[in-house]
DNA sequence: TCTGGGGTCCTAGGACCC
DNA sequence: TCTGGGGTCCTAGGACCC
């Protein structure tokens, strides 16, 4: 058996924790530069906003309502998410990380019971110890307890745990879900499907094995075997630091206004350098090429319309900001082009190795290379520091805040010292 | 005025090999 | 008139996830 915890409106859970005075309201958390519904709060929904509508055609009926707006804040979210799957762990023992907020526990030793038993226990503790609500979902295959942990979200008499652990639940369950709501069934399939006359999982899951392969490709065939029962979805165990390496890093952001200068174009280009090269050290990754792309701003036809992308290959593979930093311009400068308004950009690395087993190029300089790696260990560490976010950086780097929007952003609770959170002893 | 960001996997088609 | 068979690698595009 696996299970799986979800954690409630996750982003708007963790604003919760330090701002008590947002339970119980409507809450919208938006994407980065204020542009998107990221993730609401029940009362949100229950005002017919959706995930993904964007802030600037709600706004109004948001005033009407008195919904509270915020801005994203990843910093709080992901020290969070760690403070939860650190609980998890501590009960469950090995956990596989899929998301921010989610993950996966083997129950494979445990009586379906049992194991409701357990996660009742695990989803009292993790309220208990960081303040976030969770649901768990525990069936044959991961799919399936997907499909658990909706019910589990969505009906109170669960008590946050619910288990498929016999053929009339999973059948009921199924059909009780729509086709939409099934794991790796995305908007373009449920199109394709109901033409088929499929819209409920059950429906999905009675077909015949020809039907599915052709109506879907291998991918909808894996589903179709884990909603019946077949457990197919690779079992890569994720443990801490030691989980398959990742193929692609990138840091791309849309502008809050276009940008038409060469040059503050440049600056940003060496923001993303800077966010992407710390994010490489901190995964012992390095990148032996990287690539930039350049966007206006495909939302308005009626401004002249260009994208471009250039690669970059690096004489030997590095996470070094300025190194990858002066051949991100390079690739930028071969690329831009004036008379345009540039609305979105960003640095593309995806072929990565990791930097304690790569290999050196005969023609560099080993002496200049261990100077390099000291050199951003100890900006790493300054940066690190919770008094001083971001204060070492390069010279032509443009502070975040200056072209992107977010106007509605919590303070670091968790992470910046300044921000800590202040109980007043006032009247007693 | 105003529409996110970071990933994965699969497939088809083209180039190339013997 | 008439032109094989088997394979790999790469890339772009499309689908999905959160």
């Amino acid at each position: 058996m696996y299970g799986l915890i979800d954690c409630n409106n996750f982003f708007v859970s963790c604003e919760r924790v330090f701002d008590p005075r947002l339970r119980g309201v409507p809450v919208l958390v938006l994407t980065n530069n204020d542009g998107c519904v990221c993730a609401l709060s029940n009362e949100a929904k229950a005002l017919g906003l959706r995930r993904g509508d964007p802030y600037y055609q709600i706004k109004e009926l948001c005033d009407r309502h008195g919904v509270r707006v915020l801005s994203g804040n990843h910093r709080l979210y992901g020290d969070l998410s760690s403070r939860v799957m650190a609980t998890i762990a501590s009960i469950a023992g090995d956990i596989e990380i899929f998301s921010v907020d989610e993950c996966f526990i083997d129950f494979d030793r445990w009586t379906a019971d049992d194991a409701v038993e357990a996660g009742r226990e695990i989803v009292r503790r993790v309220r208990r110890d960081t303040g976030i609500p969770t649901s768990l979902g525990i069936g044959p295959t991961r799919t399936l307890a997907k499909v658990a942990a909706r019910f589990a979200k969505k009906y109170p008499a669960y008590r946050c745990v619910c288990a498929i652990d016999n053929e009339t639940r999973r059948r009921r369950a199924l059909e009780l879900t729509p086709a939409g709501d099934v794991w790796g069934i995305g908007r373009k399939l449920v199109r394709r499907l109901a033409a088929y006359g499929i819209t409920r999982a059950i429906d999905l899951a009675d077909r015949s094995r020809e039907d599915i392969g052709k109506i879907l490709n291998v991918c909808g065939m894996r589903t179709w075997e884990e909603l019946n029962g077949i457990p197919c979805i690779d079992a890569e165990t994720i443990d801490g630091a030691d989980g398959p390496p990742q193929k692609q890093i990138c840091c791309t952001r849309s502008f809050a206004a276009n940008i038409t200068d060469r040059k503050q174009l440049a600056d940003a280009i060496s923001l993303f350098a800077t966010i992407i090269t710390r994010r490489m050290r901190e995964r012992h990754a390095a990148a032996a090429g990287l690539s930039v792309f350049i966007h206006t701003n495909s939302h308005r036809p009626d401004l002249p319309q260009y994208c471009n992308s250039a690669y970059r290959p690096l004489p030997e593979p590095t996470n070094d900001t300025m190194l990858i930093a002066a051949a991100a311009q390079e690739a930028l400068q071969a690329i831009f082009r004036d008379g345009y308004g540039y609305k979105r950009a960003g640095i593309v690395i995806s072929d990565l190795c990791d930097d304690r087993r790569m290999q050196p190029s005969l023609f560099t300089d080993g002496a200049d290379r261990e100077r390099r790696r000291r050199l951003m260990a100890a900006v790493d560490r300054i940066n690190a520091s919770s008094l001083s976010h971001d204060n070492v950086h390069i010279a032509s780097y443009m502070p975040l805040e200056s072209c992107v929007r977010c106007e509605h952003r919590s303070p670091d609770y968790s992470t910046r010292l300044t921000d800590i959170i202040q109980v007043s002893n006032h009247g007693l």
